[in-house]
DNA sequence: AAGCTATACGTTGCCTGTCTACATATGCAT
DNA sequence: ATGCATATGTAGACAGGCAACGTATAGCTT
């Protein structure tokens, strides 16, 4: 996702907590298929995330299986916002010159 | 530019062959002064297509100094166009997950 | 002559992010 | 017992991008 998998991830998280199994298949979902992020990629993104205070982790036990829940901190939402508006300058500096004119000056 | 500078160099160079330093300042003038890459981006990853085979580059004096110029060759249109269908599909599928409405199935 | 800026090339070495592969454990169905 | 879905994680390799550094010429100013 080079670079842009945090913000994905804060994405999925801002409809709810969800726990790093139930991550990878919301970005599935939300992807329309697209996206199928292995634990080695999503798990220590989560770490990363926790750390730098973006998302705030807890363990809980269903079905005598161990989650990790995490949630958007208020640091998050902010963070969130922030990918967001970076996006939309990378994508349009990135759109701008993949599909500029190859005729420079025609008229 | 994570991943997507081998497009962008590609794309400035379909308008015709540019060397280095000229690549860096089309760069920042189709991307509206945005983008500022520095030369320890930029020519490696010169040597880098030129190794792939999307680009041709020669050597030139032009005014007492040494230039490699650099132009598309036909596997370098082809990754190109490869590139922005790839752009295309990555930017949706970011775009889609970025701004997903936080509340699921609301009607 | 000395110094500065613009032009023009490049390398080295670090950091970060991503992925492959591996390792562990439970619940449930067959 | 075997296998699959669920659920977590680590280790190690690899690649891209960048800061910092290094080299050289042309041209202008002082």
């Amino acid at each position: 996702m080079r670079g842009h998998l945090d913000g994905l991830i804060l994405a999925v998280l801002e409809a709810g907590p969800l726990h790093g199994y139930a991550i990878i298949e919301a970005l599935q979902a939300r992807s329309g298929g697209a996206l199928d992020l292995p634990t080695g990629t999503v798990y220590p993104a989560l770490r990363r995330l926790e750390r730098a205070g973006s998302l705030a982790g807890s363990w809980s036990t269903v079905g005598g299986r161990e989650r990790r829940t995490y949630k958007l901190t208020r640091a998050g939402k902010h963070a969130l916002a922030a990918q967001r508006g970076e996006w939309e300058e990378f994508r349009e500096v990135v759109s701008r010159v993949l599909s500029a004119d190859p005729w420079p000056a025609t008229g």
